[in-house]
RNA sequence: CGGGGCGUAGCGCAGUCUGGUUAGCGCGCAGCGUUCGGGACGCUGAGGCCCCCGGUUCGAAUCCGGGCGCCCCGACCA
């Protein structure tokens, strides 16, 4: 491609509204362009490196066996309430209707769709297991789309669904998955770590996430210094022995005045006693009747687990008059002891071993001290369902966890028989019997594993692209396109790179160099091959590395050997 | 959905508080000239529904009301 001719509009400045790396990169280098918020244009640019990543996903696939086909974005509502999901997977389901008032989502994933195509085509165990996936866009009506590609409302994602007549079968699969997924990461050149993560609502049982080591990411991962351990988990996931505490409380209960005091923070201030030795009280509504939660004041509830004790997905903290109406008093004194309604009571493990702790009092500008769990108020069972801290003690062999940011790349879950079940998706059995499918799912969000890409590699000057995902290897730069020499040097340079299939950007503008050499960084392209007069009168051409910045001159006649040795480097 | 901010040329912004020349600046864009190895310079020029609707006023980018869009923080999220 020439420049003169290609639509790449790089940018000296980047638009106030982008704040990572990432972002600001893909608008300067001319990848995308926002249509609206979450929704972007991919620019030919971006295309290229999207096709670079999506060969390599699906040469990966199609080793592991899988087959490609295409599902259509649109799907009838039918589908999704029977499974349940219509109402489970919330406002972020974007919903449309026809105009016979029919109602349709605009796929955020594809378990439904493919179950049904499963529970139509395959009947047989003979004919499993098999592997399923397309390469389609998604949408999601995020809550808050933001850094540019990396959390979009319409994105381009990879998902894959397996179906297995056992679970060892899955299993298998999933373990096969596991190698697939990390050979991919590997190839688009990230640094990565695949962790324990939560179901949330696509569910099943095990599911590991991938994520790309990155400090602007938005998922926190707890996990352990010891690699032969290797315990790792997402923060909403993760299992901690969480230390208990040695300055206990001890006395008579008493109720004391703490007038305006609700927060944590305010109460054990002013009774002069540590955030541990309160017993914090929060109010939860579920799909039935609401819940109070109690956890130690120094810790924070984790929601995913409260969902699983409580199993219910239509968890949430409760508004202010759920609230008063459980405790009888207003919002910031509710207590476990003297509760207004009697509810359910969930006590988290922290309590356990607190001795007497700070609670409200279920009246206003009140607290008791002394609280005893177990002899002041009933603890039927205790949970773990705080979130794990880094600093807390790992599950698997007690050493302290520490925590690292990511973007969450690619999941894989064992969904189970949970679609195959709720949708009567079914095959039948050497027993001659019908049996619901055990399934699996797989997802890599394309769009999102190239800003990942571009997060984890890039300097001032702009994006670094590892080799195999570059929209270029090459990118030709004549000096002075006014010099014949240099330009009928470069036509051939560009002629003979083309034939020998190097994917090469020629600069061909008459612009200065110094402003050719900026747009070639920032677009990043992994090498630079510069053809200028003084180099010519010794007939030598400049090869330069965008990574390391190194220069290397290479007589005229080597330059293709040069740059296949540097794109080829294993031949 | 709650809190905060913003909307003026393709991009980045000033002007708005305190209404009043022809609405400005930098970058970019077009033409001419000089320059030519790390985002050059000079001259000339094009480009505006000042987010939209309504109101106040002799007069509104500016004040008032309503709406829409975008960004940030929070709750939330394969």
């Amino acid at each position: 491609m020439r420049w003169s001719k290609a639509l790449i509009p790089t940018l000296k400045q980047s638009p106030a509204e982008a704040e990572v790396v990432s972002h600001k990169l893909m608008i300067r280098a001319g990848m995308i362009r926002k249509l609206a918020s979450g929704i972007y244009s991919y620019m030919p640019l971006c295309l290229r490196v999207i096709d670079k990543v999506e060969t390599i996903v699906r040469e990966e696939m199609d080793k592991a066996g899988a087959q490609e086909l295409l599902m259509p974005v649109l799907s009838p509502s039918e589908l999704w309430i029977e499974s349940g999901r219509w109402d489970v997977y919330g406002k972020e389901l974007m919903r449309l209707e026809d105009r016979n008032e029919k109602h349709f989502a605009l796929g955020p994933t594809h378990e439904e769709v493919i179950t049904d195509i499963a529970r139509r085509e395959l009947r047989s165990y003979k004919q499993l297991p098999v592997c399923l996936y397309q390469i389609q866009t998604k949408f999601r009506d995020e809550i808050r789309p933001r850094f540019g590609v990396m959390r979009g409302r319409e994105f381009t994602m990879k998902d894959a669904y397996s179906f297995h007549p056992t679970k060892e079968c899955l299993n298998k699969y999933y373990k096969l998955m596991f190698e697939v997924y990390s050979d991919i990461f590997k190839r688009c050149g990230l640094k990565f770590r695949a962790v324990l993560a939560d179901c949330g609502a696509i569910g099943g049982d095990e599911t590991h996430e991938f994520m790309v080591l990155a400090s602007s990411g938005e998922s926190l991962v707890l996990s352990c210094p010891d690699d032969t351990c290797g315990y790792a988990a997402t923060d909403d996931t993760a299992k901690s022995k969480i230390l208990s505490v040695e300055e206990n409380l001890s006395g008579e209960l008493c109720e004391k005045d703490t007038p305006g005091k609700k927060s944590v923070e305010d109460v054990s201030a002013f009774l002069n006693v540590n955030p541990f030795n309160l017993i914090k009280t929060l109010v939860y509504k579920t799909s039935k009747e609401p819940v109070v939660v109690l956890v130690r004041g120094d810790r924070e509830i984790n929601i995913s687990k409260l969902k699983k004790v409580l199993k219910d997905e239509l968890v949430e903290l409760a508004d202010d008059k759920t609230t008063t109406d459980i405790s009888g008093c207003e919002v910031g004194f509710a207590g476990p002891v003297g509760l207004k309604q009697k509810v359910k009571v969930i006590v988290d493990l922290t309590i356990k071993n607190m001795g007497c702790g700070v609670t409200g009092a279920n009246k206003k500008d009140k607290h008791y001290v002394n609280v005893v769990p177990g002899k002041d108020f009933d603890v039927e069972k205790y949970y773990d369902i705080a979130m794990a801290k880094a600093g807390d003690l790992c599950v698997k062999c007690s050493k302290p966890l520490e925590e690292f940011r990511g973007i969450e790349v690619g999941q894989i879950f064992k969904l189970g028989a949970k679609y195959s079940k709720s949708m009567d998706a079914n095959y039948t059995g050497e027993d001659g019997k019908a049996k619901p499918f055990i399934m699996g799912c797989y997802g890599i969000g394309i769009t999102r594993t190239i800003a990942a890409a571009i997060e984890q590699n890039n300097d001032e000057n702009g994006i670094i692209w590892p080799m195999e995902i570059a929209p270029y290897q090459v990118i030709l730069i004549g000096v002075n396109m006014k010099d014949t020499q240099t330009v009928a040097i470069c036509e051939e340079l560009y002629k003979e790179l083309k034939e020998k299939s190097i994917e090469v950007l020629y600069d061909d503008r008459d612009q200065r160099a110094g402003f050719k050499f900026k747009d070639a960084d920032l677009i990043g392209v992994p090498y630079k091959v510069v053809v200028s007069e003084k180099n010519l009168k010794e007939n030598k051409v400049e090869i330069q590395e965008r990574r390391s910045g190194s220069r290397d001159f290479t007589p005229r006649d080597n330059v293709i050997n040069y740059i296949q040795s540097k794109i080829y480097p294993l031949f």
